[in-house]
DNA sequence: GACATATTAGAACATATATTCTAATAAAAG
DNA sequence: CTTTTATTAGAATATATGTTCTAATATGTC
């Protein structure tokens, strides 16, 4: 009972990750979000108790994309498919990349979570904790911190710096990225002792 | 003439640092500036046109505090210093660190510059763009598109990658950085024809 | 010592924006 | 057809913060 609905929670999520994602999270205010599909503002606190909550919907939204990609490229490859997966989802989601990529997660979300959600996130990131700690015991032998911090910097953290700079500048990144990516991968998960 | 100051520009600006490190741009309210130091706001005002021009002193000053040495580093040698100075430089600078490599510019200065802030900005830029020309050429012998990239990857993008991690959690990153930074710069400055 | 002025001092003002509140609507239930 | 209620609709409110304004205070100059 009651009326229909005009709009649903998606179409606000969708507008804020726009609007982040060209402007920057500081332009996601409020009337921005409703403007932007034309709803009024009541109807954003309708649907969520907080600008934070939207925001962190946003974000669980654009991790949980990035990352389930990730995450089986890691299971079943040999580690090279993971680190070429950052460009590759760049390439097809750039809104998203923006998102995840240029802001860090107090940016978008300034407040505390909601307990609920806070559990999505915890769970996110311990899937990659966990993806990343058993790569590394069967790459190396084992997966002490060292070869913890070696398989990040390889497989997350060059393929990061290395697309940062287009997604700075609004572009693709090209796709001489992925063998610089490779370069460094090999050089990096070459055992050394 | 006049009353002696109580304070200077440097005080806000330290100030102004100080807080954007520790709790990011956002804190920097002018308040808050004018409170680290028991300031009234009005002596903000007094000694900066605004709160983007405080900003954009914080910035330049702490560019050009990275890049005098980075280049320096860079015309001397083989390109592998110039690729650590940015660990090095990170150990030595947590606060400046944090703000150059957290944040971009528009973050911190939201609005337009004065138009000869602007010409300092534009000459840090140009001056670094110069340095690494100068150092594809005499590394590749040429300095095509493709090369200078190459070498922006490898002793910006890589070494800013490796440290990023550890800035985050307000740690000073650890040794072994330096040698990930190592083989990744082997690995991509080889010639490969 | 009186005056001019650079600077401190902080109250007042303007504005942007998150949030709340009250009312109007429309659809389902009986 | 009346009642109930989910939702739209947008005006009103509260608050934070950049900026401006007026006054007080020292210090050098005559």
């Amino acid at each position: 009972m009651g009326r229909n609905a005009h709009f649903n929670n998606e179409q606000f999520i969708d507008a804020a990750l726009k609007i982040a994602a060209a402007q920057g999270p500081a332009a996601v205010t409020i009337a921005a979000v409703a403007g932007e599909i034309g709803a009024p503002v009541g109807s954003v606190y309708h649907r969520f108790l907080s600008r934070d909550v939207l925001m962190a919907e946003v974000w669980l939204r654009v991790a949980a994309s990035f990352q389930d990609e990730f995450l089986s490229a890691l299971e079943k490859g040999e580690g090279i498919e993971a680190a070429l997966h950052t460009p590759r989802w760049v390439r097809q989601h750039s809104a998203e990349a923006r998102i995840l990529l240029l802001y860090r997660r107090e940016e978008l979300v300034a407040g505390s979570w909601p307990e609920e959600m806070k559990e999505r996130a915890l769970g996110i990131s311990r899937r990659l904790d966990a993806g990343i700690t058993e790569f590394a015991a069967r790459t190396f032998g084992k997966a002490g911190r060292e070869e913890i911090n070696q398989t990040i910097f390889a497989i997350i953290d060059v393929p990061y710096a290395a697309v940062l700079r287009y997604i700075r500048q609004g572009k693709k990144p090209p796709r001489a990225v992925e063998e610089h990516i490779t370069k460094a991968f090999n050089a990096i998960m070459r055992r050394t002792k």
